[in-house]
DNA sequence: CGTTTTTGACCAGCGC
DNA sequence: GCGCTGGTCAAAAACG
């Protein structure tokens, strides 16, 4: 199925056009994405969601409708505009980096010396109690891989069991030095097929993939620069979400709550430099307008078709 | 050989 | 105080 076909197909029901990514995983297949809303449940978290299923799973027969079918949320979207600020966060962000250093850099030395002062303690505490502060922002991805590419390097530091699930979380750390961004991945309990990704925290370098000026909408900018100052929810499978609010209505270009999130392979051992073709969609689906500003005629071309 | 992942252990917070 | 859970650490293993 070409590319066009493929995103003909999503035009009718995607209310966005321009939310269906399609990236060729670089081993001459072909792959794809949906976004399928973002939402902020609590005022205090913002979520996108996306299907991705992932490049070595996706069989040439595979049609586009066979996976939007899977897609409980299209059609779903209107938004509500949330006037909760998000630039109160970008101070604590700097100083949750600093205090992260030093936790980072002290934890080695803590394990190596058990015996902890009050000080170190409490500077502890009131670090977590930051942390409950630090700009969180999560993606809901449908993928068959945990892991999704969003620009940016990450190191696996731990693995949870979640209560009730049999699906673990994840926990990875920019690897950037000085970048105290993490993130969680975990699998939603009700639809398993559903990635959770949280970001925690706000990067302090560019993306090693995307050039700094590359336009995205705040959500998406937000989760790959940091930015957000709203929090994650777990995901709603039961009840797809009726409502979807932005920070500000003007967060989107051309009031469109576009959003991305990412191919699903080896994002961290991609060749440096090369732009990740979601990133470029996202920025894209954020405002066709700015489309020639990002993408490639290729994708110029399906984005066409969907408009 | 450097980097990343795995995984058991540790710690804090919270509810009872 | 105790048990449970989430988050993190760090040594060892795996990987490229």
């Amino acid at each position: 199925m070409k590319m066009e076909e493929m995103a003909g197909a999503d035009s009718l029901r995607c209310p966005f056009p321009g939310a269906v990514e399609f990236f060729d995983d670089g081993k001459g297949r072909l792959g794809f994405m949906e976004l399928l809303g973002v939402q902020d449940f609590s005022s205090q978290f913002d979520m996108f969601q996306t299907t991705s299923p992932p490049s070595s799973s996706l069989a040439p027969n595979v049609t586009v409708d066979s996976v939007m079918e899977n897609s409980e949320i299209w059609n779903r979207w209107p938004a509500t505009p949330n006037s909760s600020s998000i630039s109160s966060t970008s101070s604590e962000a700097v100083n949750d980096e600093q205090t992260e250093q030093n936790q980072d850099g002290g934890d080695k030395q803590r394990r190596q010396e058990p015996v902890k002062s009050d000080k170190q303690w409490k500077a502890k505490k009131t670090n977590q109690k930051k942390k409950e502060q630090e700009p969180r922002f999560a993606f809901m991805t449908k993928s068959e891989v945990d892991h999704l590419e969003d620009g940016y390097r990450w190191r696996k530091y731990g693995q949870k069991a979640v209560k009730n699930s049999p699906y673990p979380r994840s926990y990875y750390r920019c690897t950037s030095v000085a970048c105290n961004v993490k993130k969680r991945v975990e699998r939603c309990l009700k639809d398993p097929s559903i990635v959770v990704t949280t970001y925690e925290g706000q990067h302090t370098h560019p993306s090693p993939v995307l050039p700094r000026s590359t336009f995205l909408p705040p959500p998406i900018s937000a989760a790959l620069y940091g930015g957000s100052a709203t929090f994650a929810t777990p995901c709603p499978t039961t009840t797809p979400p009726s409502l979807f609010h932005y920070q500000n209505a003007s967060d989107f270009v051309g009031g469109h709550p576009y959003a991305l999130s990412a191919p699903s392979f080896h994002q961290d051992r991609r060749p440096r430099g090369v732009p990740s073709a979601h990133l470029l969609a996202a920025a894209a689906a954020a405002d066709h307008g700015l489309l020639q500003d990002v993408v490639s005629s290729d994708m110029l071309s399906w984005q066409g078709e969907m408009v």
